[in-house]
RNA sequence: GCCACCGUAGCUCAGCUGGUAGAGCAGCUGAUUUGUAAUCAGCGGGUCGGGGGUUCGAAUCCCUUCGGUGGCUCCA
């Protein structure tokens, strides 16, 4: 007899009826001790254990699936293409991959043919069959099969006895745990093929690897691709193209943005919001150049640390300048052009700082990843135990400004000390708890992650999520204890003394073009009005309203209200459905009505219609829904 | 940088196995003067990413180069 858990419920069983009624609850592996296994394996399992269920709607039972479905692909692949050498099959977050050797390339339609294959074996409902033998027989059996990735994995494996896993005539190496049986599998579809190094290793083989997904029906699988779909409509270089947000010529340079006029405008609001903000909260603005004396990068490390990163350095009447990477050498050379009071902390410098950094071509992606981009950098200057205090206060500032444009769901990173580090470990414990305290204080959640500090000291890292639940890496807070010790930073302490201060790096929202780019896919083009680069679109119904229309126009602009006039010799449909293309969020239509009446009906983009509405009310909406930076439609 | 794929009018794309380019939208002109997501007609527009080669002949085949896309690697 064995004990079975469902639901919380224990329930005593012999081992037929067990597994019968495992599998009734949806279980297509088992959990023992807090280890998942086959199903199969039920029956070597001690009598007087407890089994809990696995089912495929947990991120374990979904990983099974995803990896037995990744495993019938690549014997897909071996029926179709028998010289194909199979290297490693992983399921990931939202599928699975199958890295193979192969000599040809595979097509789209090969795909189609491996998944019509998949769909046979899947069919056949060949069992899952672990088999544990020794290492030895195990290197032979692959060598046989001349399968060199698996030998090469085998040699590495320390243990005298590894585990295959055969399903119909194809065995893999595999530490498992795997379905019963091929016929489990219901929806999958193969996404696409990229190319992916042995290993992750650049200089190993480029192998070949086929992306796909699985899910436990139709209906899921569908509902994924949907959301695929979702994302390639939010496309941030679709819709930048589409609404003249903004640019990237050939002429010009990769990874170089033009911001085209709607763009500029939304940058501008960002910026104007940002610059605001940041006085309010204390910081004071600066400007600094976009190139320096190498020697100044060479003196913060950057040179030595980065120069990957970085452009060739340029010479000025023999001397050698460098197009910047990073703000901070310059903050620190205006903090050190005046003697500095501890009285004075914390100094806050802050500055839209554009820099440039040498990206390899084969990363560049829209506004995402660019070479060139404006930083909305801070650089704090402070004792050491205002640290807690300080991080608490960027950590409020910046949970404001995310939230302003709609993130209120974080995922938050502790990055802790890395291998090769400055300072000692007293300072980098200190600050580590510094942050940790910050965070606690705040009744943030957060992830520890290990030895993933910048060499100069520990940070915070925030990701926001979008409407769509797509985390994105924004804000970063990091404390340097580097560059006080090599600027020779100093500030006059109560003693009378020099002391070193510490500095806080931080940018909220990361890069201006990165942040600009998340937000067209956030709102799917659709900013909020603060943002709009049109904010009312102006509809003539015919030509003699123009003249009228006008006059509503500038006393709407002298509002600074941002209008577009729709006067052309069209059909009200026609105009209306322009505004909507270019997501203007309101129109209003200028006709005989409206003239009679004084009064102005206003149609949101999204079709609704609201008032009518006297000018004068209508300003005054706008406005406040302008001030209040909403982020919905309020008329 | 690496692997695969792609690059035709401002945009989205068609153009089979080589016979010197086509649609829709946008633009311009005219008619129409229109009431909340597309009025009609006409016109202009491309050395088919660049360079080289094969061929009687190249958008189409080959080489090379630049750029893009999906990944890999990288991401202070």
């Amino acid at each position: 007899m064995i004990k079975i858990r469902i639901d919380d419920k224990i329930e005593e069983t012999d081992k037929a009826n067990a597994k019968h009624k495992l599998i009734q609850q949806g279980a297509i592996a088992i959990k023992v001790n807090g280890k998942v296994i086959d199903l199969n394996e039920i029956d070597s399992i001690d009598d007087n254990e407890t089994i809990e269920p696995v089912s495929i709607n947990t991120s374990e039972g979904l990983e099974i699936y995803r990896h037995s479905t990744s495993h019938v692909m690549a014997h897909a692949v071996k029926i179709l293409f028998p010289d194909a050498k199979v290297a490693i099959g992983p399921a990931t977050d939202d599928g699975f991959y199958y890295d193979f050797d192969i000599e040809r390339a595979f097509t789209p339609e090969d795909l189609e043919k491996i998944e019509e294959k998949m769909r046979e074996i899947i069919s056949e409902n060949n069992a899952f069959v672990k088999k544990v033998i020794k290492r030895e027989d195990a290197i032979k059996l692959f060598q046989q099969k001349g399968e060199d990735y698996k030998v090469e994995l085998l040699q590495e494996i320390q243990d005298d006895e590894v585990t295959v896993y055969e399903e119909g005539d194809f065995v893999d190496l595999c530490r498992g745990p795997h379905l019963p049986s091929t016929g489990y599998i219901k929806a999958f579809k193969l996404l696409s093929v990229a190319g992916a190094y042995w290993k992750g290793d650049e200089r190993n083989k480029m192998l070949q690897r086929i992306y796909g997904t699985a899910f436990g029906n139709e209906k899921e699988l569908k509902k994924y691709l949907q959301f695929l779909e979702e994302v390639k409509k939010r496309d941030h270089r679709r819709l930048g193209k589409e609404l003249d947000l903004y640019s990237i010529n050939e002429e010009i340079g990769p990874g170089l943005i033009l911001w085209h006029p709607n763009g500029a405008i939304i940058r501008k609001c960002i910026e104007d919001f940002w610059r605001d903000e940041h006085l309010r909260a204390g910081y004071k603005l600066l400007y600094t150049p976009h190139i320096a004396k190498l020697y100044l990068w060479q003196k913060s490390g950057h040179w030595d640390f980065y120069r990957e990163n970085m452009y060739s350095p340029m010479e000025i009447e023999g001397i050698s300048y460098e197009l910047k990477p990073m703000n901070c050498p310059f903050h620190i050379a205006i903090y050190k052009s005046s003697l500095h009071s501890y009285r004075e902390f914390p100094i806050r410098y802050a500055e839209l700082g554009t820099v440039y950094r040498y990206e390899r071509s084969g990363v560049l992606h829209g506004l995402l990843r660019v070479r060139g981009f404006t930083q909305d950098d801070a650089h704090i200057f402070c004792r050491e135990d205002q640290i807690e205090e300080e991080i608490l206060h960027v950590l409020d500032f910046t949970l404001f400004i995310l939230k302003t444009f709609g993130f209120d769901n974080y995922e938050i990173y502790l990055s802790t000390r890395p291998e090769k580090f400055v300072g000692t470990e007293e300072d980098w414990e200190r600050a580590t708890n510094a942050l940790k305290q910050a965070l606690q204080h705040k009744g943030l959640d957060f992830e520890l992650d290990p030895g993933e500090g910048v060499f100069y000291g520990p940070k915070i890292d925030i990701k926001v999520k979008d409407s769509l639940g797509r985390p994105w890496q924004c804000s970063t807070i990091q404390v340097d204890f580097n560059n006080p010790e090599r600027f020779d930073v100093t500030y006059r302490g109560q003693d009378g003394k020099d002391h070193r201060p510490i500095m806080i790096h931080r940018a909220l929202m990361g890069s201006l073009e990165r942040f600009f780019g998340i937000l067209i896919e956030h709102y799917a083009g659709a900013f909020p009005l603060w943002l709009s680069p049109q904010q009312i679109a102006v509809i003539t119904v015919a030509d003699r309203h123009v003249e009228y229309a006008e006059k509503i126009m500038d006393t709407l602009r002298r509002e600074d209200i941002r209008v577009e006039p729709f006067f052309e010799n069209e059909k009200v449909g026609y105009k209306v459905r322009q505004a909507t293309i270019r997501k203007i969020p309101y129109s209003v239509i200028i006709g005989d009505k409206e003239i009679d009446s004084g009064l102005l009906t206003v149609r949101r983009r999204t079709g609704q219609q609201s008032g009518p509405y006297r000018i004068e009310e209508l300003i005054e909406r706008l406005k406040r829904e302008i001030n209040s930076r909403s982020l919905e439609l309020t008329l």
